[in-house]
DNA sequence: GCCAACGATGTTGTGTACAAATCAGCACCA
DNA sequence: TGGTGCTGATTTGTACACAACATCGTTGGC
């Protein structure tokens, strides 16, 4: 594949996966191939390229017969994946770290301001959109690609389910809040690294929130489930 | 995709990655897809789900009107790939590892005679398959599936291109002794870590091989183009 | 009333014809 | 002689028709 091809290819896959990690198909949500192509004005044969790739990635789940479901994940397996993710936050700052020149260090200063901002006026969406430029921001630090497609993969397989969870139909609004004012400190501090250049500190910080993220999550769920036993 | 289809899917791509590995594909050749098809028994269409997948994972790039040929990599490009793998290899002893038991102990006693044997006969090809099974054997130490998979992509990008300018066509039958003689003390090491249930050694012992492994690789790839200045 | 068999409907998987693109060879001309 | 454009062959990308399969409602028997 090359040319427009790839490049359409690549637009409609990033858009697709962008709307399963932003809730906008949540889990358990049936697409049709059909409405895709029609979508996208063409037919389902790259559309079906498309979620071939989503269903190699775990996204997508297709049946035969039935239709292709957007994926849910047990909190067993997503462990697993945040363990993982875990592990691969803290090499941003060890494998091929970028010097941040001036224009890197504003863009991190205002992701914090974006995120001072959001906690006067919480959104799920809002938070969502924000949570994902800001990875995607942390990604520039490293040079390393096969490092940024594995955090990519592990960022958006375990984000969505968060998501979900933290601060979707499950969460309350106190959840939201709280999330947010975490994440608002997550960013004033790894700001304030980048701003020295401090790259090895980036990953250290990143890997402790990502950390402290999960173990709100299972706190939670498991408040949850001793709730419905009552 | 589901049930059959799902099998046969696997049943192909897992053969034409082997064969990339093992160079039987090496860097370079063109595949045609109706000649996988015709080999498998089928159309074109399930043969491209494969070749997509393949090509999503780098191994191969399909180009319109020419052909789809196994990828090359340039040594700065590896470097990277190498990075992070010597980072994960020792994730094996740190991310839900599994005691071994009696099965799995003889097992790798199993590897190390196998290997023994090898460094009397020494051949290219027994060498590369005997690296693969070691490989999925070290695997099996850890129930992390989200390592289980990022490993095996990392292992099968470097070792291909290892294999061929380390024990292939570019290298002398002194540098396939040579590496027989390192891998065999590897396994010997790792063998004696299990046997003893250390897992977290497993891990490390693991990590310092493969990070000499590339330290060599790039050592010969100097000299090569030292001597080819003169 | 209940259950089983069956058919209608909808969805993904496969086969195939055709479109689009690249490349090699060759004729042709400056 | 060198370059330029054309044509045919080859190969991947796309569209579409049909097969395989699952689901659900219906209908008939008991």
């Amino acid at each position: 594949m090359t040319g427009e091809a790839r490049a359409r290819f690549e637009r409609i896959y990033t858009l697709l996966r962008e709307r399963i990690c932003l809730l906008d198909y949540p889990p358990g949500m049936r697409l049709r191939e059909e409405d895709l192509a029609e979508e996208f004005d063409t037919s389902r044969t790259p559309i079906r390229r498309v979620l071939a790739r989503l269903e190699d990635e775990g996204y997508l789940r297709s049946v035969h017969g039935v239709g292709t479901m957007v994926t849910d994940i047990d909190i067993a397996s997503l462990e697993q994946v945040y363990r993982l993710r875990v592990e691969l936050s803290e090499l941003i700052g060890k494998l091929s770290p970028v010097p941040p020149d001036e224009d890197a260090k504003r863009a991190f200063a205002t992701m914090k301001s974006r995120c001072e901002e959001l906690v006067g006026t919480p959104s799920q969406r809002a938070f969502a959109q924000l949570n994902m430029d800001f990875f995607h921001l942390l990604m520039t630090l490293t040079e390393n690609e096969p490092l940024q497609e594995f955090s990519e993969r592990l960022y958006y397989q375990t984000t969505r389910i968060w998501l979900k969870r933290a601060a979707g139909e499950d969460g309350t609004e106190e959840t939201l809040a709280s999330e947010i004012g975490f994440f608002l400190r997550e960013v004033s501090d790894i700001a304030a690294a980048v701003a020295c250049g401090a790259l090895e500190s980036v990953g250290q910080i990143r890997r402790a929130h990502v950390a402290m993220s999960f173990a709100r999550l299972k706190k939670r769920a498991g408040e949850e489930v001793e709730a419905a036993s009552f």
